[in-house]
DNA sequence: TTGAAAGCGCTACCAA
DNA sequence: TTGGTAGCGCTTTCAA
């Protein structure tokens, strides 16, 4: 770093350094305040044509770009939704939600950013965000507690909103409990008449968010009957899948939830190689209403979610923006229906 | 949605306001520079053990994060690495890519963000990026010309690195030609002794990044043979997929290259229940190396794809910061392998 | 209609 | 070992 008098240009091809507003005013031959007025538009001056017309071209030659920290830290605050990047593999549902909420956001003026996972967990991972002083945070998952929300507030987000299984003190919810699925799916099954009822549990991690309450929701649905769950673990592999198939008789199935419809197509596969009949042997049935499902033979049963509207969390975030200080808002967003097909 | 009609809250409560260096610094009874000596455990500069507590002590206290905005505007410079949104869904193969490579540049202290696609293109989403001034900038597909990597340049950006089809002017890129996965497909369809090829282009919009190069691809595998290759578009769902079966006896075609995984197993349903047997009547090959292609019946024959490892990548964009000044390199990084099953 | 200047939160230079 | 302070780029009073 050099100090004292700045020598003209000691560094022989200086990377010409970015040019800033002070730039564009000497260059206009006006103050640097006429130039935030012009190309803020700010309505409170009027500026003349020509001095306009002056900055704008100065602006265009140098190719200034505003220094968004800059503006934000003398505005004291931003228009930036961070949302983390999620700890579970996003789907072609959650990538199209995802899509929806950007656009819905970016017309109401908001910049999204998504925090790309380090590998941080817990209130670090807070802290890491509210560093860069959103004016609201979207958390997918599970993932933040009561601690984390009060980090971010005090750090002047002025709304947080988690999507996932539970709600946070302190924070909006749109509830994703993924319980209704494997309730949904299981009570299906039973009303078809089956007693033995096995339900996939997959075994990649970051799933659990899904998996555990679907679990939890199939054996809500065989509560007080003469029904009963069995808990299969399977990872997403041919070979695990094949060695669950091998041992199938000895079970004493005739159904199963497969957590969704890629595992379910990866065990109806595995069954089928087996001499298992489906529905026959063993009735089957998927979730997330993916498009392989209708392709499989048989047309593979499924339970159809209902996400949020990526407007409707717009809106929301919007209106807690507005109004930080109001109670948080808790909405059961996840809507799930059956699709009975061929395979149950 | 509830509309609550506001809430008492009118300004009673203030929100305590976001804590700042200042607050530590009047808390712990110090100065702001000491503040910032011990947070920022600066070695230049030796303080007390006793100091040292007390700062921590007050900046937990008062639940003190600091303000990244501020941090870098003092700095001139960032730690953050921007990509934007891809403008093509995002399949598993991109998605494990992706997380790979936020851990590596996590590894090496850059913070990953992804922009949220909101409806800008071209230099004007360059000059949105640009205002973050972030120090390097990864974007995956086309849309990003010479202007725009100017733009960045101009703004500070140190490394500006493109994942696509063809290299940029002034940036580093990776280059991950899919021309190389049609030609690797149909080159395999016409050694098979096929002549008569079909190659689905899908009718979705985002997709052309991929299906122009891999069709243009197909079309190189048989320049100079007594080969022929259809183009065939087809949208992703079972009633197109229907209908270009009806016609497929007219086409006169003898194997199909399906543009992916997904398409095929469409596709191939859709021949199947018209009675086209596969692979005696006509021959399939997909890409991309999905399990799904695997559980097929029968089995899918694919293109496996080979993508840049995420460290990999990390370090080009670490090497790149470091020097700016260097001459940008390319690197050709998509690999392409038929793996032969029994569609084909 | 335009300009001078203060100050957002932070770090690093200098002096004490 | 610690404190005072300038200044990063920007917006926005207040004066002229």
């Amino acid at each position: 770093m050099v100090q004292i008098p700045k020598p003209p240009a000691p560094e022989s091809l200086a990377p010409r350094s970015v040019p800033t507003s002070a730039d564009v005013a000497r260059l206009a031959g006006v103050s640097r305040a006429t130039v935030s007025y012009v190309l803020n538009n700010t309505s409170a001056v009027r500026i003349s044509e020509p001095t306009r017309r002056r900055v704008h071209e100065a602006a265009r030659e140098i190719g200034y770009v505003p220094h968004a920290a800059a503006r934000s830290l003398r505005a004291g605050h931003s228009r930036t939704v961070l949302m983390p990047a999620p700890s579970f593999p996003a789907g072609p549902l959650y990538s199209r939600f995802l899509g929806e909420l950007q656009g819905a956001l970016g017309r109401l003026d908001y910049t999204v950013v998504q925090y790309g996972g380090d590998g941080r967990y817990g209130d670090e991972a807070a802290r890491a965000w509210a560093e860069l002083r959103p004016v609201a945070v979207l958390v997918p998952g599970a993932g933040l507690g009561p601690r984390g929300v009060e980090i971010l507030k005090r750090s002047g987000v002025r709304a947080v909103v988690t999507l996932g299984p539970e709600a946070v003190e302190g924070a909006h919810a749109l509830l994703m409990d993924h319980e209704i699925v494997g309730h949904r799916a299981v009570r299906h099954l039973r009303e078809r008449g089956h007693r033995g009822i096995g339900v996939v549990v997959p075994a990649e991690h970051g799933l659990e968010v899904f998996s555990a309450p679907r679990l939890a929701g199939a054996r809500r649905a065989v509560r007080d009957t003469d029904a009963a769950v069995t808990e299969l673990p399977l990872a997403y592999d041919e070979g695990a899948a094949a060695r669950l198939a091998a041992r199938w008789e000895s079970l004493g199935l005739d159904a199963v939830f497969a957590y969704n419809d890629e595992y379910a197509m990866l065990l109806m596969r595995a069954l089928q190689d087996e001499g298992v009949r489906i529905p026959g042997d063993t009735a089957v049935i998927g979730a997330d209403d993916l498009m392989l499902g209708r392709l499989l033979r048989p047309r593979l049963s499924t339970v159809h979610l209902e996400l949020p509207s990526g407007r409707d969390l717009a809106a929301l975030v919007d209106r807690a923006v507005h109004d930080p200080g109001a109670a948080p808002e808790r909405h059961k967003v996840l809507g799930a229906a059956v699709v009975p097909r061929e395979s149950s």
